[in-house]
DNA sequence: AGTGTATCCTGCAGGC
DNA sequence: TGCCTGCAGGATACAC
């Protein structure tokens, strides 16, 4: 659920809200979302103020400031993770699913809720943080990522595009939903393999994911289900998805129906029409 | 270096 | 209505 765009929305909600408060106390609702114990992840929160909100990939990067040293609370939210914020002057009404609430100073509430609990919360020293941030690829959206730069690190690799495009270790931040449509606007087949695509194909691959990205982002994100903004709202962007989720519907472009395959164990939709698999061989 | 499979979970849509 | 299956925005570990 939450890619890039979405995770993006959040990171700027609660950069507005949650940067200067004092974390009053934490509540530990499922554990098995930390990777530490409930009580030693409290006692390390609690009492920490919120020094910065930042995003790395699909990762919100929260920077805590605790009584020894400063920390990194690093939360990505799985497929069903949602960060709620409450103000103060509303009555407290629990989410469905709550995993954590953050009680905050000015009075506050942050809420982590997530269905199937996928998601992760993980304290991390700044060291360690810069250890894992190095483990992530490029940002799609950062300057220093050149048409040349993209195609130099897809000729590198013999996997489907698709498959590519989901390795956070490649790029950082892009998921199945801007994966299918970036690879639909810049009309190249999911099962292409990375190193095949030109010079020109990895330049308009770029340019898809950027616009598709930014488009998304404008619109706070997609909402199929579960997606949710730390207000609660909806993100807007599903109405303009052209491939994803349309498997059978006439393409946007050419009409021709849209397909659904199945890589690496996920579906990947495009048109088969507008994305070759290879150069037309026919008259 | 790749893939396929399984795993972690819950919820929902569709078939019967 | 209910039961069953398949599928879902993600990440990771395993065998091959």
């Amino acid at each position: 659920m939450p890619e890039l765009p979405e995770v993006e929305t959040i990171v700027r909600q609660l950069a507005s809200v949650l940067p200067g408060r004092l974390i009053s106390s934490v509540d530990v609702r499922r554990e098995d979302l930390l990777r530490e114990d409930a009580a030693s992840f409290a006692s390390t929160v609690a009492g920490s103020r919120i020094r910065s909100v930042g995003r790395r990939g699909k990762n919100l990067v929260i920077g805590l400031a605790t009584d020894t040293k400063p920390m990194v609370l690093l939360v990505n939210l799985g497929m069903t993770g949602r960060m709620l914020v409450q103000p103060a002057s509303e009555a407290v009404a629990h989410p469905s699913h709550l995993g954590l609430a953050f009680y905050l100073s000015p009075p506050g509430v942050l809420f982590y809720a997530d269905a199937r609990r996928f998601g992760r919360l993980v304290l991390l020293s700044s060291g360690e943080w810069q250890q894992e941030s190095r483990r992530l690829g490029i940002e799609p959206l950062e300057p220093g990522l050149s048409p040349n730069r993209l195609h130099r690190l897809l000729s590198a690799s013999r996997a489907p595009i698709r498959s590519w495009l989901l390795d956070q270790t490649k790029l950082a931040g892009i998921g199945n939903i801007y994966a299918a449509e970036a690879l639909f606007r810049a009309r190249i087949h999911p099962a292409r393999e990375a190193r095949s695509l030109s010079r020109g194909e990895a330049a308009a691959l770029l340019t898809a994911i950027r616009s598709v990205l930014r488009g998304a982002i404008r619109s706070r994100g997609t909402t199929l289900r579960d997606y949710r903004t730390t207000t609660g709202g909806e993100g807007g962007f599903k109405p303009s998805l052209k491939v994803y989720g349309r498997e059978g519907e006439p393409c946007p472009r050419c009409k021709a129906r849209i397909r659904r395959l199945v890589l690496a164990n996920r579906s990947a939709f495009f048109c088969p029409s507008c994305q070759r698999e290879a150069p037309r061989s026919d008259t």
